[in-house]
DNA sequence: CGTCTTTTTGAATACTGTCAATTTAAGTGG
DNA sequence: CCACTTAAATTGACAGTATTCAAAAAGACG
């Protein structure tokens, strides 16, 4: 068994028919992603200052746009199943992934520097959101000292994690790139309770490539390669890790 | 002595004294800078607010690091005069610039994050910043709801940078990124009162190259490039856009 | 069973990196 | 003031990695 949903499950079934909006009531204090979601780190009073923000549960068929570049900035969401890709469109019409996430994490930040999202948010398998109005996380946070800062620090997070992903274009090359990834994706899977060195990936080579920023041929190559040096195994988007140890110091080497 | 430093003012007294905290007051109301600042969009009686705290006014001299990564976060800076680099120190020693710093931009938001620096700030010639503690600004723009949006915009700005910034790396050829990096250049030189068309770059070709993921020959071989092409007139960091329609032109071309 | 998409693999090309030498500017010290 | 050192930038020749173009294989889908 491995990570979220479909693909192990009837795989027929992915019905292209009505769109998502379903306004389920969600509460974080039961949820079960609250130790990797918004509420991280906060205590029990302040969680339940959460849940008095009406949040909606959003279903988001595969394959299928959360929101777009331009769209009005009106929520944020936190992924409570499935798997998401955020990316760019560039001039010339490609896309650029600027990140891929997993329940729990939260996706739509962009969108606050203009009133307007920045990215696009696209599900990779049907997946389900909690959109919550950004206007009524502020003022529930205007408040509440712990509240703002878990909201503030959820945004240098990212700050963070992009630093990661510039290092990664700017100074890796394929195999450490690739390498990289792979590790990230693992360590993740894990803190979600799922094996770190077996599971399944959710996005097709191309997008893998357009995040790494490389083509999809060398994308599958150095699979293939990392195949031939026993770190992995690979089938398709199956993936094992075999010697994370060996992969973790692809890392290491000396560079370009 | 080394790297930066010096190069622009009087070489020999890169004193390694005292160093920089001088403890001066500073308004934001009454700042040349602030429709560039931190203040930005907010209203008279919203800025006045900002007074409140506490800052300082910090000189740094060239070369010098205002703070570095694993430094404890307590403030945030916002530059008053000079240049700044931010970047992250590779495995391997290298450093990558994830960012350079004109008057009025902020930097440190990162620290946030994990409550220490993630990146490193170094000036690039003799500088001055503002200090402002991040506890007092929490505490400033608690009960203000204006103050407080336009923190979390700040840092969703710098999100949406660096988005721009892994579209460059991802996707863009040696010549579009000096181009974009060129462009960026010049419009915020022109938004702080400079002329869009000439200037002086504070950077080396090694920073530009490690900021734009590209090694400094390949930065120096396109500067040549483009000014054989009659874009550019470069004289070592004397810059002049000759043509910048047709630099812009670089960035729409097919792409890789 | 045929079509379409995704993935893999091969061969040739192109771009950027590497190594090395030179130039220029500026600082150092006799 | 001039030779000496050092750092930054430019340029050339060559090598190497990733891209491009192309084709084949493997599933997924209807």
């Amino acid at each position: 068994m491995q990570a979220a949903a479909q693909a192990t499950v009837t795989p027929l079934q992915y019905v292209r028919s009505a769109a998502s909006a379903v306004t389920l009531p969600a509460l974080c204090s039961t949820c079960h992603l609250k130790d990797l979601c918004l509420p991280c780190g906060l205590a029990g009073v302040d969680v339940e200052r959460l849940d008095s923000i009406m949040f909606s549960r959003r279903r988001v068929k595969a394959g299928q746009a959360l929101y777009r570049e331009g769209d009005a900035f009106s929520f944020i969401y936190a992924v409570r199943s499935g798997t998401f890709k955020s990316s760019l469109t560039l001039k010339d019409g490609r896309d650029q992934a600027t990140g891929f996430h997993m329940a729990g994490e939260v996706m739509g930040l962009d969108g606050l520097a203009h009133g307007s999202h920045a990215s696009c948010a696209t599900a990779l398998e049907d997946a389900e959101v909690c959109a919550i109005p950004y206007a009524g996380l502020n003022q529930a946070s205007a408040g509440n000292a712990a509240l703002q800062e878990a909201v503030s620090r959820l945004m240098s997070r990212e700050i963070v994690r992009e630093h990661g992903l510039m290092m990664l274009l700017g100074s890796m090359n394929a195999e450490q790139r690739l390498a990289a990834f792979l590790l990230n994706i693992s360590q993740r899977m894990k803190a979600r309770g799922y094996s770190a060195t077996e599971f399944h990936l959710r996005m097709s080579r191309a997008d893998i490539g357009s995040h790494l920023g490389m083509k999809l041929e060398t994308v599958s190559r150095t699979f293939s390669a990392f195949q031939q040096q026993g770190l992995l195994e690979v089938d398709k988007r199956h993936i094992r890790i075999v010697d994370a140890a060996a992969l973790a110091r692809v890392l290491d080497a000396p560079a370009h």
